[in-house]
DNA sequence: CCTGAAAATAGAACCGC
DNA sequence: GCGGTTCTATTTTCAGG
């Protein structure tokens, strides 16, 4: 893990579909070094995926929400979360409320329904998300 | 916006460097029509941006936690934010908190150095991320 | 890590529906 | 508008050094 992964993670960071031989110009190496180096970063699983990033409102998903949640069968609400396709993402936490979950959903009334199964499980608080002044950061590298 | 639309979606989702012709053979279209189509999806910023998502564990990151924290002087913090690496996300909230925010960081102890600086804004509450369940779901598409 | 040739792919122009 | 075809340039892959 040299600078030369780090530029090459910082790129590929930023647009994932840029062409091997573009990538390799802009670091001065051939494109099977290139090739080879990503290889290496995608088997030690420093690279997890690529993903297109979408925009859920423009998908019919205008309501983004974090639900923090104290439950005791953390398995059995793990499941529900998995299956439930609003959940984007789960997260066990230390505090009071053992769990954070983050919620894309259609509308306020759909986010409501979700809350009120989410209920079941345990004793929950919703922040909903008025906006989000930056879209996420990757992961700092500094090269 | 129609079922071929989402087929493209949830592919690219999955897999951002999956190449125009393997994506067309699986959708039984010609590259060409491929291309356009992802063309307009990203004009109409359906598609925001091609992402490689990496383990911050495996670069140096070990903790995340989710800062949730009330504050007077929103511009002031949301610039905070925007320059400080630690900061992974930002979202402004209903509720008593008005901001949650993502932290990525080295260490416990650079996780309370922040926090610290967080406190010059308002009243901080953190969550530290003992486990993540499941990697973040993408935005789900019935096709 | 580079070179070089073969195979695959991407992009542009154009056609028909 | 929509997608298909063809042609060319570029890219990827794989052998070998």
């Amino acid at each position: 893990m040299d600078q030369t992964d780090l530029k090459i993670l910082n790129i590929l960071q930023d647009n994932a579909r840029i062409s091997i031989s573009e990538l390799g110009r802009m670091i001065n190496m051939t494109g099977p070094a290139v090739t080879e180096r990503i290889r290496k970063l995608e088997e030690k699983e420093v690279i997890r995926s690529y993903r297109a990033v979408l925009s859920p409102e423009k998908l019919g998903k205008a309501i983004t929400a974090f639900v923090i949640i104290q439950v005791n069968r953390c398995d059995l609400f793990t499941d529900f979360c998995r299956r439930s396709p609003d959940v984007a993402e789960i997260h066990q936490i230390s505090g009071q409320f053992n769990f954070l979950i983050k919620v894309v959903t259609e509308s306020m009334q759909s986010l409501e329904r979700f809350r009120r199964e989410c209920s079941e499980f345990g004793f929950t608080q919703t922040m909903t998300v008025l906006s989000t002044p930056f879209d996420p950061k990757g992961v700092p590298l500094d090269d």
